[in-house]
DNA sequence: TTTATTGT
């Protein structure tokens, strides 16, 4: 997704680096006008030029065979599946993509936690369901990942951290095993808890739910973000702690992209970075939207890289 | 309403 440069952009980004304690930079030039002209001003920025790019369209979704629990055997996949719906706009990146029932992650082997989680939202995944209940889920090691590489309960226990969903539970109300799934430490990153995972990162779900009354289709991918800081020397450096046996990265930031999708076809995008702390209960969400570009390049993925741009309307709130 | 941990 390319887009263009708004204005403010430069004071959200001041905005957000003045949350917390210090400053985190989205990209070293992010902070500098001129710089900033340069990344988004461009709007005849030729797609194919750049690297990466044209290689995502080659890929099928209708290709990936997703885990079953109850099987050995790999299921094949129709043109039709869950995974090419949730995956209709494109793959962030191809790294270690898993499909689960109602989402799709991509594991990071070194952080022992995930690259990106991409889900499909409609009124029916996030309604109420009598069926389903969250109290019967359990926290379970991913079986399917190498035991180096795969985070156990045991990282989290007594590290001051939450096991914090990517793909939230509240989102795959429509079956209990489509909520038990979000359940595997595949899909945690160590999260702060008060103040941020139950609060304001919870605020911020629950309003990407409530746009399912809006749009028909929300699409959303959520992931961690480990962002550069100045240290005293004036020098930047990636610092992040790290837990357990494992050593569990916990993510200085998280991002969270969102599409929805007008029953007309129409589309907005709005696209968060929150940081990995207390943050007060009535800071306003808009206050975390940045542009999407800022977060790709920060995470080196491509967001809803197949969307149409004809069809594009809106990023965070402005028209494009 | 939805997030969760710790201790019993």
């Amino acid at each position: 997704m390319r887009v263009k440069y708004f204005k403010s952009a430069v004071s959200k980004f001041i905005l957000l680096s003045s949350i917390g304690s210090a400053g985190f930079y989205l990209g070293r030039k992010s902070v500098e006008n001129r710089e900033l002209k340069n990344i988004f001003c461009d709007e005849k920025i030729n797609l194919k030029s750049k690297p990466g790019l044209p290689v995502f369209s080659t890929v099928s979704a209708a290709a990936l065979i997703p885990r079953n629990e109850f099987s050995d055997k790999p299921t094949i996949v129709s043109q039709e599946s869950r995974v090419s719906q949730i995956m209709r706009f494109g793959f962030p990146s191809l790294d270690n993509v898993r499909s689960f029932d109602d989402f799709i992650l991509s594991y990071d082997k070194r952080t022992r936690t995930a690259n990106w989680v991409f889900e499909h939202l409609t009124p029916d995944h996030v309604k109420h369901n009598d069926d389903v209940d969250r109290s019967k889920c359990d926290f379970k090691v991913d079986e399917s990942i190498h035991p180096f590489f795969r985070a156990e309960n045991s990282d989290y226990k007594k590290s001051g951290y939450d096991r914090g969903h990517l793909a939230a539970a509240g989102n795959h109300k429509r079956h209990q095993k489509h909520m038990e799934q979000t359940f595997y430490l595949s899909n945690m990153s160590p999260q702060v808890g008060k103040g941020f995972n139950r609060d304001s990162w919870n605020r911020l779900e629950r309003y990407v739910r409530k746009l399912t009354k809006l749009y028909p289709n929300v699409y959303v991918c959520t992931g961690p973000l480990y962002l550069p800081r100045k240290e005293a020397d004036g020098k930047l450096y990636v610092k992040y702690e790290v837990i357990g046996d494992k050593n569990v990265a916990v993510p200085t930031h998280f991002f969270k992209v969102v599409v929805g999708e007008s029953a007309d076809g129409k589309l907005v995008m709005e696209s968060y970075v929150m940081p990995n702390q207390v943050i007060s209960d009535d800071t306003p969400l808009d206050n975390f939207k940045v542009p999407p570009e800022s977060i790709e390049r920060a995470a080196g993925l491509l967001f809803f890289d197949k969307v149409n741009r004809k069809f594009l309307k809106a990023i965070n709130g402005k028209n494009v």
